[in-house]
DNA sequence: TAGTGGTCTAGACCACGGT
DNA sequence: CCGTGGTCTAGACCACTAG
């Protein structure tokens, strides 16, 4: 057997999820079920969908079923303080470019790797607001040999990760990141309505996905005056 | 059982672990060792295995057993870049002010609980450089209350970490941040010998205890131009 | 009361690491 | 070769949820 059995059984589970089969707040069929239906014991459903739990597309209740989850975005990672609270209300992304074809640029957040370097780089750049004010600047570079026709996608929701979970089934496996406070310059400041030289935050990325040799290399400059940036941790 | 049987497993382990009884680099007992020890199956055991695999505190190798780890101090959370790499060779923490009882401040980086705030409170500030360059500037309160002798106690290997870990068993289990960029006013410039004005990262924490209602928060101030704030997260 | 997830037992076979 | 961890089976009892 190339694949264990609870990871096939992760991955049937997974796919319908992204795929709707099984919306946001339903429940998965329940262990029982999932013992029957696929001839295997609780052990192996339950480590099934342990991994699923752990990766946040379900919470689970004693004495109910699994629900299936919201997905989240970022894993764990640095989120917009006032984002979250008002996504679907108050928030906006404006595209300052959509995503297209174009040389890898000198310098990345991080050194990419020779074989990706080889492939054609999308890039494409995003300005968030809350309300009227922007607040964050973001840019991002990947590797689009291995995302036929992204170029031409449109975001589902508007977001990025979403669209790579969907239709590409790929998930955000792991990042790197790096924080610096930085005086904005010119383009900067006019974009986020700031005086120059006032003090932001850049924080560089660099994503691994469950494709390997994609990565996503982005540079996030907030103005954190009124939204700073939150994140929770938990065991 | 008011306690599971898996947890009793992991509870004794780790404390093994944490007062050196399994030394860093090490082996713990084998699964079947441990199956014999307790009177438990293989899947107890591995739960609690589990448990500390996730924790950090061991790793797993196919055919050897479960060594223990080097305890990491953050848990996924922010730490300085080049402070890890540079530790025991070039890091220097300097005390501005030791550990000591006074009043609440007005202002915590988050809010804290009404019992928090009715037992004395506990702080300190460090100045942690690199070489003779002054890079952070910490200031730390916490509930006295829950420390006994915490004000007289010398921090192991300089670290508050390890020393709530290996002196009370405490562990972290969660966090909160939030960052912000910030010029640097006349106090913390001349402590990072920085030009006033100049942008820092400021990010305020506050970690959750396996003690509850047990809390940290903190503020540290980050000049970020030589040394920027790293992180990395996996699956 | 029926169905759910949480825990636990007592086995089994396999793949990996070192002798 | 033997001991290790990785996977899996087939059952059991419990605590929680809801009709």
């Amino acid at each position: 057997m190339r694949q264990t059995r609870y990871s096939q059984i992760y991955n049937i589970l997974k796919s319908r999820i992204q795929q709707g089969q099984y919306g946001v707040d339903s429940f998965l069929p329940s262990e029982n079920v999932l013992c029957a239906t696929y001839s295997i014991t609780r052990t192996t459903a339950r480590k099934a969908l342990d991994e699923l739990l752990r990766e946040g597309f379900i919470e689970k209740q004693h004495g109910k079923g699994s629900r299936v989850k919201e997905r989240r975005q970022t894993l764990g990672l640095l989120t917009v303080k006032g984002f979250s609270e008002a996504v679907g209300e108050n928030v906006k992304t404006i595209f300052l470019q959509k995503p297209r074809v174009q040389l890898w640029p000198e310098e990345l957040p991080f050194p990419a790797s020779d074989s990706e370097l080889k492939t054609p780089c999308i890039s494409f750049e995003r300005l968030r607001c809350v309300g009227d004010s922007p607040v964050v600047m973001e840019i991002d570079w990947l590797s689009g040999m291995r995302l036929k026709g992204f170029e031409n996608t449109d975001f589902i929701d508007g977001s990025f990760f979403k669209t790579l979970s969907q239709k590409y089934l790929i998930e955000i496996t792991g990042s790197e990141q790096e924080l610096r406070a930085l005086n904005a310059d010119e383009k900067i400041a006019a974009l986020l309505k700031i005086e120059p030289g006032a003090p932001i935050l850049r924080i560089s990325l660099k994503f691994s996905t469950s494709k390997p040799d994609l990565h996503i290399y982005s540079y996030l400059y907030c103005n954190t005056e009124n939204y700073p940036i939150g994140n929770t941790y938990k065991h």
